[in-house]
DNA sequence: TAAATTTGACTGATCGATCAGTCAAGAGAA
DNA sequence: TTCTCTTGACTGATCGATCAGTCAAATTTA
């Protein structure tokens, strides 16, 4: 009766439903008892699937986290086939969502987002960990071209930059109840002004002085990186 | 032999307790058992106090907030009573804390800055009540500001700005040890390039077509504010 | 059949909250 | 002064509820 779709369908039906009650009130307030209604399944095959309360929680994100970079992973592999990177272009990769980044494992995806921005502000053990695990790799890969597309940035420049665009993003991604209460009124879908924001910000940071490779002696500096 | 301070000594001992357990664990993972046990005071006297764990919570951000808001908002009067806005200067008075504003209910800051994040992501009812009630004041009075330094921002785009604006400047406070590990090295403090990067960003938006008050027919406005 | 999956019943620990009661300090009456 | 009475601050003990996790038995799958 239950085992109609695949084979892993409750294993499945577990991880979304772990999603949104985590989503909703975070890693202590959420319980295997409510994540086990939420799937319509006993409590106890929570703990068959995954042990413990704590490897659900990393399952989700390792789950949600691989797609979500390779999905951007693969677009900038893309923009750097095409040749030279464009600041602008990048900054579109980070910021905006590709459309079928939200379809693969059905919504639930602002759930996810509630997650990681818990995480991503967090400095217990876990949510350390999680961060180095699960998104330092893709970070790395965005401060680096950040500074292929703006070669003046300094590596400690480029990594704030994209600590800020960081937070900007989360910002425009989970703010927009309180965008429209501020801004007194109806609520469109977030505009995408995050990524001349992004892009004007950057461009500033790189014409800074303590932004800005020192090449010769104040000297502007001329050459781009090799490749 | 506890009273031998003010006679608010215990409260305020539980006040500070209550933010660093707090501002480590989360609401749901702070217990008041180790809220007492920090504060090095019977359990029950947490209740006695502060009636609830949800009563205490509130109490903290209220303390906090009013004082920092305080000190923030008399920074903005400070500037409208010299003239003209400028708009570095009221990026300056959002980004840069004052040196007083760490040191009046000593430390714990970095607690404190952990549970603002905390909130300021969530969207369970009891962060979103508190958001309302603690910080959208200030922020209605920053989204004045900008608008009044920047006169082509729209109010839409005047409150987006401030909400990236937020956003960096959280990071700014809570990602040095992760720009440290991505940068690879050496970790000094936080650098100041949020200021650049917000003002920056905000006058990029001023100049979208979508961020910018229509005044005369698709004419731009051609100036800079004035000072 | 054997293996994988799923369940209900259960455990010890810990949660927030409440209780009656202790203790020192102050007020008013003598 | 001394004796009562009240009050605010504080505590240890304990409540029922809920927590994550366990286990043997039942069910489904192969």
């Amino acid at each position: 009766m239950k085992a109609v779709t695949a084979k892993n369908s409750s294993r499945d039906a577990i991880l979304r439903a772990a999603e949104r009650v985590f989503g909703e009130l975070g890693y202590h307030g959420a319980s295997m008892r409510e994540i086990a209604m939420e799937a319509k399944v006993a409590q106890a095959l929570l703990h068959y699937h995954f042990k413990t309360k704590e490897a659900l929680y990393v399952a989700i994100f390792e789950q949600r986290s691989q797609l979500i970079n390779d999905r951007r992973q693969a677009r900038l592999q893309e923009l750097r086939k095409k040749g030279a990177f464009d600041l602008r272009a990048v900054v579109e990769v980070f910021a905006l969502p590709a459309p079928d980044m939200f379809d693969d494992p059905r919504q639930n995806y602002e759930s996810y987002q509630q997650m990681a921005a818990a995480v991503s502000v967090g400095h217990d053990t876990r949510s350390v960990a999680l961060v180095k695990s699960c998104y330092d790799g893709i970070s790395k890969q965005f401060i680096d071209a950040f500074m292929a597309a703006v070669p003046e940035l300094t590596k400690a420049a480029a990594t704030w930059c994209y600590l800020y665009a960081l937070g900007i993003r989360r910002q425009a991604e989970l703010q927009t109840d309180r965008a429209a209460r501020l801004s007194g009124g109806k609520n469109p879908s977030p505009p995408a002004w995050l990524v001349a924001f992004i892009e004007a910000g950057i461009l500033s940071i790189a014409q800074t002085s303590a932004g800005r490779k020192k090449t010769a002696k104040g000297r502007a500096p001329t050459k781009r990186k090799p490749q």
